[in-house]
DNA sequence: GCAAGGTC
């Protein structure tokens, strides 16, 4: 009998490496049915019998943990609720179809074999596909899946593991689930409170959403720090002492041993006593040969800050690179925490490979000729191997930064294999009378792997002239010079990067989108030298959670909360209690930082500006009549000061008054939201947008969405008509409904369904025998012109029955000849509240009020 | 519209 095995791996691209290894080169390529994923089939032999193995892929993680649907709404959700309403696992959004796949192939299957990433993520994934895999699987007596734990793709490694499966750990899974779990409360709660609480009241803080999250949150604290750090900087003058000497017939500047001294007095005294001295005598000269050592080799984090020091690409972008890189086979898989080549890794076949190449080819060339060294230890992390390059390219195939990363991973490459590079340091101490003096230079020996990095190699501008001990040197000119002490820098990319590791704070692949949250967030922006230099809100807030409660915005509470989790994971600690603990103690940091607001909003009151004080006046308020203002900065929206209630706009678009035309519903004067030069332009109502009239309307979806689509077809270009039910209300067009078209009373919620597949229904000046106003109804079911002898029928909005038939009449006919007072006796029994007997209205004051709206 | 983590 044979049985079938089905392996899954993380990612397709290791799907298929590792399924050539096992089987030896024989494996038969292909893609699941769905999803795209890749699908490699082979037979052999598992545990003794005869198997046909399936190797198949996710991509990251199949699932993710969120809030049920009902909880999305910001205005019906108490943010302090999402601390303890329950959550669900739903399919992530980019691994659509993975677990129809997953489950379509397990169909049949006896076995599973795990082949995920040996890392915390990778085993919460195991544990994933298992849930998307057991239900479709072959059900027999003993173990059926297997975790195969491997540290490098090799051939040696994977047979290795593949002899040796183990089991998933479920802990380790657990304290993921659990770090999931919690980032995501705490994250979306303070995230909705904060952004309501100060977008509500200021008009100029220009960002979406006002974010928290317990990674960019310290991220964006570590750039406040700095900052803070250069404006309490309370520059100092000192003074220095100058000596200048004329050195074997040149003029060189002396360095005062005593560096500075922070009074002038004494300064002045130094002066005093060397002022008449006349030559300066060497009393030692020291020469010390040093090395810089080879790079080790890169890993992604590195790749990270090289890129952005020395290239200027920001991480966001360096890690896109990099990606198509990699997809095309330029380089190794880029995204790893490990700086050790793994054992057998063949370091000359890779040189071979670059050999060719016009610009680091000759160094390549010189290693394989027998300066080839050792690379450096490094620390292998079990992940994937460094990132290294896999295939020559030139720079006509590639351009731009695609070339420049590549090339920077390639000349990375041949470093971590070439020598040391080797320099000599020369001191010589000189006396000026009391006072020591001294000169220092760099002398390069052998420039070794700076050959190729050339930007790291060291200073040779400072050379020290030749000079004997008991020499005597002419001094040309002795003073003292005034400076100023100056405050660090701002934080380059680079130096983020590396405090960001330092502090656990993100992983390799998530420290590029932390970054680039704090700077979409206008928290930061980026400056010259790509140093990151806080916005006044990103100031403001941090200032705000370090008024309110400190830990908030520590950059130890990352490493803090994974420390607690790691229990868990090594099973020290049970998952609901850690997870309850944590909760628990962020929905308590919450209510009080909700309860404390007004320590941040003080920060806020000085920085930015009121709503009532910013934005200007566009159209009419349809509860106060009073202008709304219209705020342009981002989230851009209308507030009426006179309400204080914010209406929420579409977010890409110019608003403009509309005609100053009014919503039929609410009163609201329309607006024009116009989207670029020659996008589209449509109308809204602004109240309309945030309360849509129909359920079957979401909430401000796009930009044709619900209202502005109301708006736009019904209350402008169909006509609103008087409530058959109600006295007060309009009826409207439900955009949304067709073919089945229907109105919908704005006050009663009379719904009044009309025909099915006409093309085009309008409400008509025309007042029904029965006082109801008219149709036009044009019954084509697609958008071709009327033929002749066509025509389009009227009828009544009351008579909807009789409307139906319509479709069955002859041509010609305009008005149903049942649509007369008498044939209507127990008629329209469908929907609520057709209340005949509430006796006839006036359509016709009603009608008269509407007249704007009709065609 | 919101977090962080995988991956494309």
């Amino acid at each position: 009998m044979v049985v079938n095995v089905l392996q899954v791996a993380e990612k397709p691209a290791l799907a298929k490496s590792l399924a050539a290894i096992l089987s030896n080169g024989s494996c038969s390529y292909g893609n699941t049915r769905t999803a795209g994923l890749p699908l490699l089939e082979y037979d052999g032999v598992f545990k003794g019998q005869k198997a046909h193995f399936k190797f198949t892929s996710v991509r990251g993680h199949v699932m993710e943990v969120q809030f049920p649907a009902k909880y999305n709404n910001w205005d019906r959700t108490d943010p302090g609720d999402l601390f303890t309403v329950d959550v669900e696992m739903q399919e992530a959004d980019s691994s659509k179809n993975v677990v129809h796949a997953l489950r379509s192939e397990a169909k049949g299957c006896d076995f599973l074999v795990l082949w995920l990433d040996c890392d915390p993520e990778g085993e919460n994934i195991c544990f994933e596909v298992i849930d998307a895999v057991r239900p479709a699987m072959n059900h027999r007596p003993g173990q059926q899946i297997f975790r195969a734990k491997f540290s490098a793709i090799t051939a040696k490694d994977i047979k290795h593991a593949m002899q040796h499966l183990g089991e998933p750990d479920k802990n380790v899974s657990l304290s993921v689930d659990a770090r999931r779990e919690l980032d995501l409360r705490m994250g979306v709660a303070f995230t909705r409170f904060q952004s309501r609480f100060f977008q509500g009241k200021y008009g100029d803080l220009d960002s979406q959403v006002l974010s928290f999250g317990p990674c960019q949150t310290p991220t964006l604290a570590l750039c406040v720090q700095r900052h803070d750090l250069i404006q309490t900087f309370q520059p100092e003058t000192y003074w220095t002492l100058d000596v200048r000497a004329l050195i074997n017939d040149s003029p060189v500047k002396l360095q005062w041993d005593r560096v500075r001294v922070f009074d002038k007095t004494v300064a002045s005294l130094f002066l005093h006593r060397i002022q008449d001295v006349r030559a300066a005598k060497v009393l030692r000269v020291q020469s010390k040969e040093k090395a810089k050592p080879r790079p080790t080799a890169l890993n992604t984090v590195e790749l990270l800050r090289i890129c952005s020091a020395g290239l200027g690409i920001g991480p966001q972008q360096a890690m896109v690179v990099a990606e198509r890189l990699y997809i095309q086979g330029y380089i190794s898989y880029p995204r790893t925490e490990t700086t050790a080549y793994p054992a057998n890794f063949d370091t000359a076949a890779v040189l071979h490979e670059l050999k060719g190449s016009p610009d680091w080819g000759k160094e390549a060339r010189v290693l394989l000729d027998g300066a080839l060294v050792k690379p450096k230890g490094g620390v292998d992390k079990g992940d994937h191997p460094p990132i290294t390059p896999a295939r020559l390219a030139t720079d006509n195939e590639l351009s731009g930064d695609m070339w420049r990363v590549y090339d920077l991973v390639c000349r990375h490459y041949i470093a971590t294999l070439s020598p040391d590079c080797r320099y000599s340091v020369t001191n010589v101490s000189l006396a000026v009378g009391s006072e020591m003096f001294s000169l220092s230079g760099q002398r390069l020996i052998s420039p070794g792997f700076t050959s190729v990095l050339y930007w790291m190699s060291p200073e040779s501008s400072t050379v020290v002239p030749d000079m004997q001990e008991g020499q005597e040197c002419i001094i040309k000119n002795v003073s003292i010079s005034e400076k100023q002490t100056a405050p660090p820098g701002y934080l380059t990319e680079s130096d983020l990067i590396s405090l960001m590791e330092k502090h656990g704070i993100g992983t390799d692949a998530s420290i590029p989108k932390h970054i680039n949250t704090i700077c979409e967030r206008n928290y930061v922006t980026v400056q010259g030298g790509r140093t990151l230099v806080p916005t006044n809100l990103g100031v403001v807030v941090v200032h705000g959670y370090q008024r309110i409660d400190h830990d908030l915005c520590l950059p130890t509470m990352r490493a803090a909360v994974e420390k607690q989790f790691s229990l868990i994971a090594c099973g020290q600690a049970e998952y609901e209690d850690v997870l309850f603990y944590f909760i628990d103690t962020y929905k308590r940091k919450f209510k009080f930082f909700e309860q404390n607001i007004q320590l941040m909003d003080e920060l806020f009151e000085v920085n930015f500006t009121l709503l009532s004080k910013t934005g200007k006046n566009l159209c009419r308020c349809g509860k106060c009549n009073r202008y709304l203002k219209l705020i342009i900065a981002k989230p851009q929206r209308l507030y009426c000061p006179t309400c204080d209630d914010t209406y929420s706009l579409p977010q890409r678009g110019k608003i403009m008054l509309y005609k100053e035309l009014k919503c039929p519903l609410d009163g609201f004067e329309l607006v024009m939201c116009s989207t670029g030069s020659n996008g589209k332009a449509f109308p809204l109502c602004p109240y309309c947008y945030n309360n849509p009239p129909f359920e079957s309307m979401p909430k401000g979806s796009g930009c044709n969405a619900c209202v502005n689509a109301l708006c736009k077809h019904s209350a402008i270009n169909l006509g609103v008509a008087p409530c058959v039910s109600c006295d007060g209300g309009i009826l409207v067009m439900d955009p949304v409904s067709k073919p089945k078209w229907r109105l919908a009373c704005n006050q009663c919620n009379t719904i009044v369904t009309l025909i099915e597949n006409a093309h085009d229904i309008r409400v008509t000046k025309n007042v029904c025998e029965c006082g109801a106003s008219q149709l036009s109804v044009d019954f084509h079911k697609d958008k071709s012109p009327l033929k002749s002898g066509e025509t389009k029928y009227e009828g009544c909005i009351f008579c909807d029955e009789l409307l139906s038939s319509l479709v069955s009449l002859k041509h010609g006919s305009t008005t149903h000849p049942m649509h007369r007072r008498g044939r209507r006796k127990g008629g329209r029994g469908r929907g609520r509240g057709r209340g005949r007997g509430r006796g006839r209205r006036k359509p016709k004051d009603k009608m008269a009020q509407l007249d704007q709206f009709f065609i």
